[in-house]
DNA sequence: CTCATTTGAGACGCCAATGTCTCACCGTGG
DNA sequence: CCACGGTGAGACATTGGCGTCTCAAATGAG
């Protein structure tokens, strides 16, 4: 019995990064379970936005780990980076914009320790020459962010194939629109 | 006396760029009017919208008319763009984001319309050899989108600094982040 | 098998926001 | 001066979603 909450989890995320308004007994559909049941194990929506938001920074954060942004070259570490966010993409796009809509009281410190992590990548790839350094590493990672959300959307719709999510993401962000002489 | 709708409007898109949640209650107060007096101007919350999103469309489309993407280098044209399109950009954001959570069946034509015009700017691009062709038109048209929306947010909240709005987006989106040779 | 626990379904009450209405007020034009 | 159209403030009913509760059924442990 003893409901698998990680389950509710993911389809919760699932369905709230398609439709960020699902009511609560939509989310309790998708996940198969009674909307009661869906309140017993999540206070309210809140609390289950909350569970979501750590749930997300876990996976970004094992992302980030398991990228080793440190070993090799900039560029494959956020190749390696861009990979190994796509299937934590949805969720992370449906909670960058749910937390625009608060204050900023109540913000998970989480995001702050990611956010950190991201920027010191860009700052260490303009320290060691790759990056340039017009672009700060603040709108580099926000950027980041932007471009991984407006992937996984493209995707969802079917505006890109999903097997290019990685190269799309990755080649814009690193080599941008124009084509270069070295190609 | 004969109310101004057009600054309405203008209030209540800077009020739902930042609180895309915001009441009717809080858009009135923020145009300086009573709640019944907007009501009067837009049957509904609905109405509100729709009556934003031609305004962005009108706006998106001037912006579009103003950069003459068809003269000069496709480069040009895009930096262009990026400059005439600021001061729509946290109204295009809340509107991309409003869209989204709808599903698809009354969707204004209007966008259509505009991405196709975004999509065969850069096809263009890329059939004269500026823009590189294994980035679809389609991502970079959503790219675009999300680099502005990104821009917009990033100067709202003080992570970028607002004259530096077109160069980061432009600059990116050119010539992404990687350091090339040429400069 | 039996019992304790958990679940699903539904019935509430509650609340915030919406949309409508009334009424007093005020500016403007006649 | 006066009539009139538009406005602000507020009252009111409605709606949709939330959170709580109850109870019968199902499930699993012992």
């Amino acid at each position: 019995m003893t409901l698998d909450r990680e389950q509710v989890l993911r389809s919760a995320a699932a369905l709230l990064s398609r439709k960020s308004t699902a009511t609560m007994d939509e989310v309790a559909r998708a996940a198969g379970i009674g909307r009661a049941t869906l309140h017993r194990h999540f206070a309210g929506r809140d609390a289950l936005v909350r569970a979501l938001e750590n749930l997300g920074i876990q996976e970004f954060e094992a992302a980030l780990d398991a990228a080793a942004l440190d070993e090799g070259s900039a560029e494959e570490g956020l190749r390696r980076l861009v990979i190994a966010v796509e299937p934590a993409a949805g969720l992370l796009s449906f909670l960058v914009t749910e937390n625009q809509l608060f204050e900023g009281d109540d913000l998970n410190e989480g995001w702050d320790r990611l956010d950190a992590r991201v920027a010191a990548f860009f700052r260490r790839g303009q320290e060691s020459g790759e990056f340039r350094i017009d672009l700060t590493p603040a709108w580099l990672t926000e950027a980041l962010y932007a471009l991984i959300g407006a992937g996984a959307w493209a995707v969802q719709v079917g505006r890109v194939a999903g097997q290019d999510f990685p190269h799309m993401i990755a080649e814009l962000l690193l080599g941008g629109a124009r084509r270069s002489v070295e190609q």
